[in-house]
DNA sequence: AAGTCGGGGGG
DNA sequence: CCCCCAGACTT
């Protein structure tokens, strides 16, 4: 009698599944739904201490719904994808006010929050309440693909469409949570993108790919497209001890942070300044530098702006402020902007 | 179906 | 340089 596919994944998790990351110790639903998102798109190594710092300041829902929307994004500085921590934010509002701090239990009515998918409305569902769930990250898509040998980019719809059926198919109703976590770590620590150690791998002995030697051919490649180039300078407008800083729209790239005024061409560095009604008493160019999106290269020539006159000049908007560089304000910051105002400080 | 949204780890 | 990572959302 062969054991089936889930017992062979439990048995292995009671064994060797990670027990100890910092959003399994006194789980809660809170804990699991922020982790999720900080984890989208993003590696275990590079959450933790964001998690830690999250935790801290924002123990439950309560206090992130009440909390402001810098301080949010503050503690997001540096771990991107920006729209994350706002639509956090704003589903700690919804579930607060609307669901007095309890979260759905259903993956529909999870899904209708702001940043919540189907993977992870089904993460929390079974890692935070203990329900039945399927999930579809990176590492199940890795793993299930190499196992059933499925072709092609898991991004691609059809793709998609089969994996999230035979994810459905194999998650067991039993120690529904286990079997999550279990498909994530062995995708994460023996099902690995390069170089995996199949002989550790407890569903080694019916996996298509292996039994072909044909991992490498799984998961199939995102077709590639080469990015766009993009140029921009970076204004450090300085004054004193302070420098201008500007606040993104909430939609868009960097949306809700604090940056640096961007001009295109010396007629923009005019115009702005035109408009701040002051004068460049000097102006220095610092060395070029490459930051690379999803989807576009930003070569980025930061510019010191030296004012002659301290200028008296407030914000009509609140979009614009004078930020002191020794300011422990908590605001949030893309990473660029963060290299640059620490040159600032040298 | 394709584009938008970051930044860093690791090869 | 490359690819990918506990994806979701918009067009």
């Amino acid at each position: 009698m062969t054991q089936s596919f889930s017992s062979k994944v439990l048995k292995w998790y009671h064994q060797f599944g990670r027990k100890h990351l910092p959003w399994q110790q006194s789980k809660t639903p809170y804990k699991v739904w922020v982790s999720e998102i900080m984890l989208q798109q993003t590696q275990v190594t590079t959450v933790i201490p964001y998690f830690q710092r999250f935790m801290n300041d924002f123990p439950d829902i309560h206090t992130l719904a009440k909390a402001q929307q810098d301080h949010v994004l503050s503690l997001w500085t540096g771990l991107g994808y920006y729209a994350r921590a706002r639509n956090l934010h704003k589903a700690a509002q919804i579930i607060s006010q609307d669901f007095n701090g309890q979260f759905p239990t259903t993956v529909e009515a999870l899904e209708e929050l702001p940043g919540i998918g189907r993977s992870t409305a089904g993460a929390i569902l079974s890692l935070g309440h203990g329900l039945y769930a399927p999930i579809l990250d990176g590492n199940v898509k890795r793993v299930l693909t190499r196992h059933f040998a499925i072709d092609g980019w898991p991004g691609k719809a059809s793709v998609q469409k089969r994996l999230w059926e035979v994810s459905d198919e194999l998650t067991p109703e039993e120690e529904c949570d286990n079997y999550n976590q279990a498909m994530m770590d062995i995708g994460a620590t023996v099902c690995t993108r390069t170089r995996p150690e199949c002989h550790r791998c407890p569903i080694s002995a019916t996996c298509e790919a292996f039994a072909n030697n044909t991992i490498e051919l799984y998961p199939g490649k995102k077709p590639k497209k080469t990015k766009p180039v993009k140029t921009t300078q970076l204004l450090m407008i300085k004054c004193g001890n302070e420098v201008l800083l500007q606040k993104n729209p909430q939609q868009g790239i960097w949306g809700g942070l604090w940056g640096f005024p961007q001009a295109q061409t010396s007629n923009d560095v005019e115009r702005i300044l035109d408009k701040l009604g002051v004068a460049a008493e000097s102006s220095k160019p610092l060395t070029e530098f490459r930051h690379t999106f999803s989807h576009f290269h930003l070569d980025c020539l930061p510019v010191i702006i030296n004012l002659s006159k301290k200028v008296s000049w407030v914000s009509e908007s609140g979009q614009s402020m004078w930020f002191s560089l020794d300011s422990e304000q908590q605001l949030g910051f893309a990473a660029p902007t963060v290299k640059l105002l620490k040159e600032l400080n040298k």
